[in-house]
DNA sequence: GTCTATAGCGGGATAGAC
DNA sequence: GTCTATCCCGCTATAGAC
């Protein structure tokens, strides 16, 4: 940019994204009920009525944040490119999923607790995503018991079960806890393993 | 009760059940800061001021739901009188922890996310409720170790995890599914057994 | 025990000046 | 793009009649 010179209190590059990160914190520590949008405006440094030059609504700024963090998952899934026999889908599937989801942990936590405060529109589209998410995990043991690797009495119950161990953990997982992040792996592709294998 | 007349619009006996049963089935659906006193009393079919016959704010009204289910989980988990090897004692754990969740889906619900829209007493008090029945898993997988039936690499993680996997059930199953509750049980005392397994 | 009425407050969203 | 000011609504909780 050439003109640096603004008009007084213009400041969208900055404001933005700001309004994008503080809502998903107060979100996620207060639930989206809870939070004003005047709370928001006023962690961000702005009056209320500025967030609407980002937002046309509450309940968008909610379904923009669900969104985007179901499709980075979803690009982030994509661009592993997991491949092999089904063991090493498995394994990379497990990594995968703890790699991407403990240093997101206000993402998660909104996107698995705010379900319920979307419209019925929006709220198709975040559980397509989040299907979709399931089905490639879903697919994975279905090709193990083809292959003979895995043993699980039903597809669809161990794929919500695994689902449900691996997301748990971002639930009571801390940074600054008595495991890193790599020994958490390891433990959990054990447990993992062993629940599905033969 | 010889004398059963009353004066009109006198229902306490069957006004206050309705007013729990009512509320723990809005919050459970909406959220707790998203359902109000009006809407309750509403369901109920009194106005907003006689629920302050029966809570003395919204927020006991919160407390009190939660409370009451952990005691009942507590009370339960104790009336089962686990006993045996840790293997035994562990299939016990896994069944019990499934059959009494699984008719209580609206009261897993509000127990585990309405956690933040507690007042800093009442989330330690639920707090440490929850913590005594994690703490029954974990001796069963210490013990395990001990017997060497069990390997896991880490007690306290397998523990969440376990909890984690067995809650999340609570989140997905649906009483007309595919599934009746007793395959249900086989499945997942199934997945837990080999997870932990040496 | 329930009702009607209301106090007191805070919510989402918009209008118009700068 | 942000501000100030405001509309209109719904909220929790209480007071007092019946």
């Amino acid at each position: 940019m050439v003109n640096m010179a603004r008009k007084q209190g213009s400041h969208s590059d900055i404001t933005g994204p700001r309004v994008q990160d503080t809502a998903l914190r107060l979100i996620a520590r207060h639930g989206y009920a809870a939070v004003s949008m005047r709370q928001i405006a006023a962690e961000v440094g702005v009056q209320a009525g500025a967030l609407y030059n980002y937002t046309s609504d509450k309940q968008s700024l909610l379904f923009d944040l669900m969104q985007a963090h179901m499709a980075d998952l979803l690009a982030a899934l994509d661009a592993a490119d997991i491949q092999g026999d089904a063991m090493a889908r498995l394994e990379a599937f497990t990594r995968f999923h703890i790699r991407f989801h403990l240093p997101r942990s206000d993402q998660v936590f909104v996107s698995y607790m705010e379900l319920r405060n979307l419209s019925p529109q929006n709220f198709a589209a975040i559980e397509a995503m989040r299907r979709s998410y399931e089905d490639a995990l879903e697919a994975i043991l279905h090709d193990g018991e083809v292959e003979g690797v895995f043993a699980v009495p039903d597809t669809r119950v161990a794929t919500m079960a695994l689902i449900a161990t691996l997301t748990g953990l971002s639930h009571w997982y801390r940074e600054d806890g008595r495991l890193a992040m790599d020994r958490i792996e390891a433990i959990y592709w054990d447990l993992v393993r062993k629940a599905v294998a033969v």
